[in-house]
DNA sequence: ATAAAATGATCTATAAATAAGTCATGGAGT
DNA sequence: ACTCCATGACTTATTTATAGATCATTTTAT
């Protein structure tokens, strides 16, 4: 009852997909931590971690970027504390513009 | 035979996942694209780009990115020529250190 | 206000990811 | 040469994610 899901991916996927996974293999080689402890240390087996390096598309965001995380790799932007601004802003964001400048058709209510 | 799996995620994960979520839903809504639209050009179920939008762990990498390209969202770089140029950088990268520069003790040769 | 559409949430069957193990290979150090 | 250790590549049992459907809610349009 559910088809086999998909199996194409477009070039920049796989090349995002790709890098993510060369980052994390250099990050954790250049802090010289073994996959093991990478698996270990993320609660995710040693395969696991194999295969996000390898940038395999099936892994799990969670595991891909605690392993991340754990090599001390930094997504998106250089400090953490500049990630949690992110967030807001983008929260923000969403806010700010719900569905009211999509079509702009809704009139603008100048009677005050 | 198999544990549940992990279910802790360090802050830091999670925050990357709801800010790739958020970034993804944004990016959609600026562009007037409905979910079920990326779905259909993602080949994934409108289901999965919700959870994917919320940023929930457990999303594949695979259908994370390729929501992202199709909304026009870059990851890590600006363009996608960026991207591939990125890669063979951290492809010479890896090549270059692979384990002579993790242990250290292996005496450096000064005999020039 | 009403209708229409998009979104969000929940359920079930199934496909896929994962853990854990084993084995083979590759590198590093002795 | 030989160990030792890390890595990579499988296999299998099990857990989990996913598709697809339905329904409620929210948002948008008329």
């Amino acid at each position: 009852m559910v088809k086999p899901a998909h199996r194409s991916y477009s070039r920049y996927a796989r090349e995002a997909a790709e890098l993510l996974g060369l980052m994390i293999r250099n990050a954790r080689i250049e802090r010289d931590i073994t996959v093991a402890d990478v698996a270990e240390r993320a609660g995710i087996s040693r395969g696991l971690v194999h295969r996000i390096e390898k940038g395999e598309m099936g892994s799990s965001i969670g595991a891909a970027f605690e392993a991340a995380a754990i090599v001390g790799l930094r997504l998106f932007e250089a400090e953490p504390t500049t990630l949690t601004r992110h967030l807001s802003m983008e929260r923000d964001k969403l806010t700010l513009l719900p569905q009211s400048v999509r079509t702009g058709t809704t009139k603008v209510k100048d009677d005050f």
